[in-house]
DNA sequence: CGATTGACGCAGA
DNA sequence: ATCTGCGCCAATC
């Protein structure tokens, strides 16, 4: 089985500390370029059921899309915990923090 | 099996 | 710069 969650979760799970990645770029490496609301959905639903440091995921303009006060919150707080440069707005500079995979 | 969901992304106004 | 709308697409209910 390779459903699209399983591939998002080891790419998730393969985002080291102090870096981040769009739902948009995890979508892609999963499979679905278009997929960005899957993980989405997939964190939001699964994100108390599986090890993922969904805390790491933000999205295209590198801020925290969450509405839940407490998880925005929470996500902030890891980045910064894991030396993630966030904002007071919860703005993240992906030209510093966002992962790239090596791809070639 | 069918409809809803949804922490997105991007184009257009 | 901000706001609105539409498309994606698979997991979940």
């Amino acid at each position: 089985m390779q459903p699209f969650t399983e591939k998002a979760i080891s790419i998730i799970k393969g985002i080291p500390p102090g870096m981040v990645m769009t739902y948009g770029q995890v979508a892609a490496y999963a499979g679905s370029p278009r997929g960005g609301r899957q993980v989405a959905r997939l964190l939001h639903s699964m994100s108390g059921k599986y090890d993922l440091p969904w805390h790491r995921v933000v999205n295209a303009q590198g801020q925290i899309m969450i509405q839940d006060p407490e998880a925005r919150f929470a996500q902030q707080t890891f980045l910064q915990q894991e030396g993630v440069e966030v904002s007071v707005n919860g703005k993240i500079d992906l030209s510093r923090f966002n992962f790239h995979p090596e791809s070639e």
